[in-house]
DNA sequence: AAGCAAATCAACCGCATTTGT
DNA sequence: CACAAATGCGGTTGATTTGCT
């Protein structure tokens, strides 16, 4: 027997919202508040369910909303949000001031995705159509998801737009293993947005499955003396490490399905207890590739070579292992 | 002005996750 | 720990509006 919707039990109104609907819930709660949406209604005097409330309230009601058209800034935000979070409509809303989920989605689906189209780019891939026709053609069957679906937990690959660090920009991350992550942003468009990623949960849960992560444009050193500008990307701050050596991670190499999980299942760096607060600083990889030709690169011997190798990723893991080790120590 | 198609918008549905008991 | 209820999310649908012939 299938499920039958919320409204189902009581015989509740369903459909458009006339004005009296609208003036009971929106006098309710901006008198008492929300609450508890089940509540809502009988305490409203409203013949719907809670969740019709609620989305009446947040898609419509607010007072806080923003009406009327989208700007092309807003549009180009979107674009740029969207290629980055995929179809995660409530994440790129929070950072639209004023705009809902829901009407981002619906400009979405009927708006950008064929402006998109009409320029050439692939909506869902935000790649030109050209260049996905061809992987298409090309890619078997064990490839890394559309980026149209949202990436699980499981399921999560390390595969970003290739514009995406232009967004990154300069970012200082804070992580205490009690609080998760926080961030101080700089002004570009999508560096807010990140530490709203990273602030939930903990370091597993938040920044380690999001796209942002460290994968595409940094370096990794476990001497505490260095610095973001001297070693031009990825460093923490802290105790001396063990290691003497620095770690370098190669912007770019090809470790595209690579799983996170697979790194922070076996690096004690994602598991700290105890709590600590260490800056991490994370700069973009166009400025890491302005600043890197001073800096031994391990990787630089395979550039013309296919990097995806058992073992290049054994070098990578391994790296990250003794960034995770040094890292742990220091807590 | 009428008819039709496309575009837009509001709301529902089902599922996943979170919260409470 | 198990279960149920509440909440939140994204996909989808269907009604309305707009634009074109």
């Amino acid at each position: 027997m299938g499920r039958h919707s919320c409204c189902y039990k009581q015989k509740l109104r369903k459909g458009l919202w006339s004005p009296e609907e609208d003036e009971k819930l929106l006098n309710h709660i901006t008198n008492h508040g929300h609450g508890c949406w089940s509540s809502v209604p009988k305490l409203a005097g409203l013949q719907r369910c809670g969740k019709s409330c609620r989305l009446r309230w947040i898609n419509y009601l607010r007072p806080d909303l923003k009406r009327g058209a989208f700007s092309p800034e807003e549009e180009n935000l979107i674009v740029e949000l969207h290629a980055v979070l995929g179809n995660r409509w409530s994440q790129i809303a929070a950072r639209l001031p004023g705009r809902t989920d829901n009407e981002i989605k619906n400009l979405w689906n009927s708006n950008i995705k064929k402006k998109l189209r009409q320029r050439g780019i692939d909506p869902n891939t935000h790649k030109p159509i050209s260049e996905v026709d061809k992987d298409k053609t090309t890619t078997t069957s064990n490839k890394s998801p559309p980026s149209s679906s949202s990436p699980t937990n499981q399921d999560f690959f390390l595969e970003r737009p290739s514009d995406f660090s232009e967004y990154f920009g300069l970012q200082k991350l804070n992580f205490n293993s009690n609080l998760g992550l926080s961030v101080t942003p700089d002004s570009s468009p999508l560096c807010s947005m990140i530490p709203a990623q990273f602030s939930t949960g903990n370091m597993v849960g938040s920044v380690f499955q999001t796209q942002v992560c460290v994968k595409p444009s940094v370096t990794l050193a476990s001497d505490n003396t260095s610095n973001f500008f001297d070693n031009g990307g990825f460093s923490w701050s802290g105790p001396n490490s063990s290691s003497s050596s620095s770690s370098l991670v190669k912007p770019n190499h090809n470790l595209e399905e690579m799983k996170w999980s697979e790194y922070s299942m076996n690096t004690p760096f994602f598991n700290g207890s105890t709590q600590n607060s260490q800056p991490i600083y994370i700069k973009s990889e166009a400025e890491y590739l302005a600043n890197v030709s001073n800096i031994t690169d391990p990787w630089s011997q395979s550039q013309n070579e296919n990097l995806n190798t058992p073992e290049d990723s054994d070098v990578f893991s391994k790296d990250l292992q003794r960034m995770a080790v040094s890292f742990g120590q220091s807590l």
